[in-house]
RNA sequence: GCCGUGGUGGCGGAAUUGGCAGACGCGCUAGCCUCAGGAGCUAGUCCGGGUAACCGGGUGGAGGUUCAAGUCCUCUCCACGGCACCA
């Protein structure tokens, strides 16, 4: 048998499994289900990552130990393939985005089968196939087809929508826009986050501290035509399931954050002018002026004589000394007097033109303008004054607040920066200091904890919680407040001005002029898929159109029923594709629907999702939600889609250098490396060079050169990994893994490298460790220097002895429990310390050894696959039955168990392994050793838990 | 600022319930072997002292609970990730 030649095994026992149909799953499971699936690639032009392979190494170890643990297993793979590169790359070359992906999707698909995973490949789909994306457009129509009743709190059809009396009364029209209004997918002019650079609009979280995620480039808030996805009504929901969810808590925490439900109250303020209130205004004052207002010229509609404010504190109302409403907010053209509409309006206008990051970039430096007029504090008819100010967003809560500058920093600072009143409500007694207190309560000190109720009338020394209660029922009482929920989640932005992605099945009607009259139809789901047009231009040029606009006129204009109709040219951004893939992997090539309801209900959930975290708020959240909606009218039957995730972590680049610790122990950075005279290179640092830092010498032959760690015992060096990136030069390329140390090497190292959660470093060593205990399996069971294939001659069909009975059985079980529990790099050291054990043996059970194989299999399949049938076996090892262990045979005969005395390791006995508690306290005593140390003290008290250890508790004399 | 995760040898990391801290691997040291290659084999490797048995110290820091703490409690420092004018 000739030496471990991966190079060799692997691409053999690929084509096996790929001739043999190995990994194919039946349409419906045949036995008890498990669906695993990795978070899709997107086939971006630089291949495949090392971070890829961890997460799927991971899912497959799983599939593969589940497989012969006798479940039906769907593990399956595709490619998340829509998205910015391709097109990008499309306006600079001309080459069609279809074509690029193609390619990339070659270079994946080839990388991912190299790597030995089981996945079963004749349910690979791409986002980008018509035959998918035309049910994603199906799902669409879905959305377009729902308006959310929330008194049954779900998703119901848009035909089962009441219509009010008055709008019916109006014509099929107002129907049809009121029915619009309330669909799941609707259109909405709001203003978008528009980035120029990148040529189009983006989601709120596809924006951070107002530049793109992608790229990072400014973006501005515009007005737009979009598509908008009404997730928010789903908000509720999707925060309580999350508890029914076995996923990472840190994964929960972000969704909520990001859902950001808060509890407070709504609170109704009467709004009046300036110049009309007395001393004591009044709700009969505030009528009388807007009779003179409305005479005088100002509209004065129902239901705007009250500024609503959403407020956590309405404890805090005593308080409130101002109000602020959003530069966009709906009232503030009415709230605007006469005298300040000059510096209202400048103001605004100077809002709108600043973008995101602008808002958040000033944020230190507070400012607004007064409209002009007043509000009345309900709780006691005190004026306070109404400003605009940017620091309140139109789009939380009710774009007004009620400001409290005593009790939250935000307005404290506004407070301040137009000297308006600040009154401390809430008093926080002996939680802070007593001179803090004294500045909270003469209003220099903010205070936003809870405290005790004062200059708050009746409510006067309550506790923050009672009041808060107590006010809320006393202003509902009233008609002026109720309790209310806020969440920070927005509707979702689902249009793009990109050519790459699913068209939406949507056509516009237009009016005599061919311009669109907001009135939209549906395709019929019996003529999808609305495929994309050919185009010779992608470019835009920096207008916000779509690059479909410049679709030929064949594409762009459907006649039906006589009318002449223009198509949706927005597309979907590239979410809308990976929010149901799970499902078409059910039932790949399905014709009719976009799953087989039987198909369905037999595999889902997904029991084990597996991917990278960055997906926590945008994607996770985004598929809950399309899957409530899909439950809701009854296409699926679970109502979450992924039952437990894992999140793999991050695989950062190889560990540098940055400096060691000197003898004094002051810490010195390291930064160049020359060869010192012994031909051993030398770390040079500020002005000194230390030869004791040592390198391997082929690693530092000029100045500059990377250093990786070596050091011995006194010095301490400092070192730091960083992200993998092209720009830092530190990006692992898997091909070269593969082709230096095999597929199964690097599956190993990639689980070895330490928990799957966790950030870790690369490390090309770590690499070479794990081949190494390959090349040990290889040879502990094959015969290296025989030409042909042949057993080692130490493998023969002898008994195994107690102890390799024991190690077998123990490595067994450990390996099975670190499987179950998700720790792989645990199992592969159990694997490892049976390797080390028997290598040494020179009589290896063959048993014993075919049992490590079957245990190895899901890690490094490859190998253990060619050792299975060296061993005889003419049958793929995948459905063999997982071995099982004998606890009786781990046991041993007797045990080493630890004496202590006063806590402090003083001996040891060994005893039987059932030895009693009174025998074991009698054999520690009789310890020569113990005796002695015992001699001459009184044993206060002696622990003495069986199996496990002895503890004495003695004191002198 | 808020939320989350984590801090253990020269390095990556072990230590399911509180019970012998440092499994396994890398690196390093010594020896053996070899067609002298970044191969293989054997032994050693937490720190300090001692030829040694052994002794003392030790899981970011300070307290505490306990016969016993890496593990539980209180406070605190640091690192990483996320959110951030969300009322």
């Amino acid at each position: 048998m000739p030496r471990y030649n991966p190079s060799v095994i692997e691409p053999k026992w690929q084509k096996h499994w790929e001739s043999e149909q190995t990994f194919a799953t039946p349409r419906l499971p045949n036995g008890e289900k498990l669906y695993v699936l990795d978070m899709f690639p997107y086939p971006s032009g630089d291949g495949l990552h090392v971070g890829h392979p961890e997460g799927q190494t991971a899912t497959d170890i799983v599939c593969r130990y589940e497989r012969m643990r006798g479940k039906c297993v769907l593990h399956p793979m595709g490619w998340d393939a829509f998205g910015l590169p391709a097109e990008q790359y499309a306006k600079k070359t001309g080459t069609p985005p279809r074509v690029t992906t193609e390619k990339n999707i070659g270079t994946f698909r080839r990388q991912e089968k190299m790597l030995g995973f089981s996945y079963d490949w004749d349910r690979e789909l791409a986002t980008t196939d018509v035959d998918y994306f035309r049910w994603t457009q199906w799902i669409f129509l879905v959305l377009f087809d729902t308006w959310f009743d929330p008194a049954a709190g779900k998703g119901r059809p848009i035909a089962e929508l009441p219509i009010p009396p008055d709008v019916a009364a109006d014509g099929e029209t107002a129907v049809r826009r009121y029915q619009d209004a309330h669909r799941l997918a609707y259109q909405s002019h709001a203003p978008v986050n528009w980035c120029p650079a990148l040529g189009t609009v983006l989601a709120n979280e596809e924006v951070i501290g107002g530049v793109s995620e992608r790229g990072g480039h400014p973006v501005v808030r515009l007005p737009l035509r979009q598509w908008m996805l009404r997730i928010t009504a789903y908000a509720d929901r999707l925060e309580r399931d999350l508890d029914g969810l076995d996923w990472p808590d840190s994964i929960k925490a972000l969704q909520r954050n990001w859902i950001g439900r808060s509890t407070g109250a709504e609170v109704d303020f009467f709004i009046g002018a300036a110049p009309s209130v007395s001393g004591k205004p009044n709700p009969q004052e505030f009528k009388a002026w807007r009779a003179e207002r409305a005479a005088s010229g100002f509209p004065a509609a129902a239901g705007d004589e009250v500024l609503r404010v959403f407020t956590t504190r309405p404890d805090t109302l005593y308080g409130a000394t101002y109000m602020v409403v959003a530069p966009e907010h709906p009232l503030l053209r009415r709230l605007t007097t006469p005298g300040q509409a000059d510096a209202v309006k400048a103001y605004c206008e100077q809002a709108a033109r600043k973008s995101d990051l602008d808002r958040t970039d000033l944020a230190k430096e507070k400012t607004g303008v007064f409209t002009g007029s007043m509000a009345a504090n309900p709780v006691n008819n005190r004026p306070i004054p109404i400003w605009v100010a940017d620091y309140v967003l139109a789009s939380y809560g009710t774009g007004a607040i009620m400001a409290v500058p005593a009790h939250d920093t935000r307005d404290a600072e506004f407070a301040r920066q137009f000297a308006l009143e600040i009154v401390a409500v809430v008093d926080p007694g002996t939680s802070v200091e007593a001179a803090v207190r004294e500045a909270v309560l003469a209003g220099s000190t903010t205070f936003t904890d809870e405290g005790t109720a004062i200059n708050s009338g009746p409510y006067n020394g309550q506790p923050t919680a009672e009041m808060q209660q107590n006010i809320v029922a006393d202003l509902a009482k009233r008609g002026q407040g109720r309790q209310a929920v806020n969440y920070k989640l927005r509707d979702w932005l689902f249009s793009r001005q990109h050519f790459w992605g699913e068209p939406f099945p949507i056509l516009h009607e237009l009016d005599a002029a061919g311009q669109p009259t907001g009135l939209v139809r549906a395709v019929p789901a019996d003529r999808l898929p609305v495929d994309l047009p050919e185009l010779a231009v992608f470019d835009t040029h920096g207008s916000p159109d779509p690059p479909l606009e410049r679709a030929p006129e064949a594409w762009l204009y459907v006649t039906e029923g006589g009318r002449r109709l223009k198509r949706e040219t927005n597309t979907m951004p590239q979410w809308a594709g990976s929010c149901w893939y799970y499902l078409r992997f059910l039932d790949p090539k399905n014709e009719k629907a976009f799953v087989d309801p039987a198909v369905e209900r037999a595999w889902m959930p997904v029991d084990l999702y597996v991917g990278g975290a960055e997906h926590a708020v945008l994607h996770l959240l985004y598929a809950r939600f399309w899957h409530k909606v899909l439950f809701d009218r009854g296409h699926v039957t679970t109502a979450e889609p992924f039952r437990r995730l894992i999140n793999q972590g991050m695989i950062l680049g190889e560990m540098e250098i940055t400096g060691y610790q000197a003898a004094d122990g002051r810490w010195v950075s390291a930064e160049l490396v020359t060869a010192g005279a012994d031909g051993k290179p030398i770390v040079k640092t500020s002005g000194e060079a230390v030869s004791a830092v040592r390198v391997a010498p082929e690693q530092a032959k000029k100045e500059g050169d990377k250093l990786t760690l070596a050091a011995d015992g006194g010095v301490r060096l400092e070192s730091r990994a960083h992200k993998m990136s092209k720009s830092r030069g530190n990006v692992v390329n898997p091909d070269e893994v593969v082709k230096q140390y095999g597929a199964d090497s690097l599956r190993l190292f990639e689980m070895f490298l330490g928990p799957l959660e966790a950030t870790k470093p690369w490390s090309m060593e770590g690499v070479n460790g794990v081949r190494g205990f390959l090349d040990r399996v290889w040879r502990m069971i094959a015969d290296e220097r025989s030409e042909t294939a042949a057993l080692n001659a130490a493998v023969q069909d002898t008994p195994a002895t107690e102890e390799q009975d024991r190690v077998l059985h123990r490595t067994i079980q450990a390996v099975t429990q670190d499987i179950e529990r998700m720790s792989f790099n645990t199992a592969i050291a159990k694997m490892m310390e049976f390797t080390n054990f028997f290598f040494k043996c020179d009589m290896r059970p063959r048993a014993a050894m075919e049992r490590l194989v079957l245990l190895l299999s899901p890690f490094a399949p490859h190998l253990a696959e060619e050792l299975w049938q060296l061993f005889g076996h003419a049958k793929t090892l995948a459905f063999e039955p997982w071995p099982t262990f004998d606890v009786g045979k781990i046991r041993e005969a007797s045990v080493e168990i630890p004496v202590q005395i006063g806590g402090k390791l003083r001996g040891r006995v060994t005893v039987p392994v059932d030895t009693t508690a009174a025998d074991l306290e009698a054999a520690a005593k009789s310890d020569p050793r113990i005796a002695e140390l015992l001699a001459g003290k009184t044993i206060v008290k002696a622990v003495v838990i069986p199996g496990k250890m002895v503890n004495f508790v003695v004191r002198d004399g």
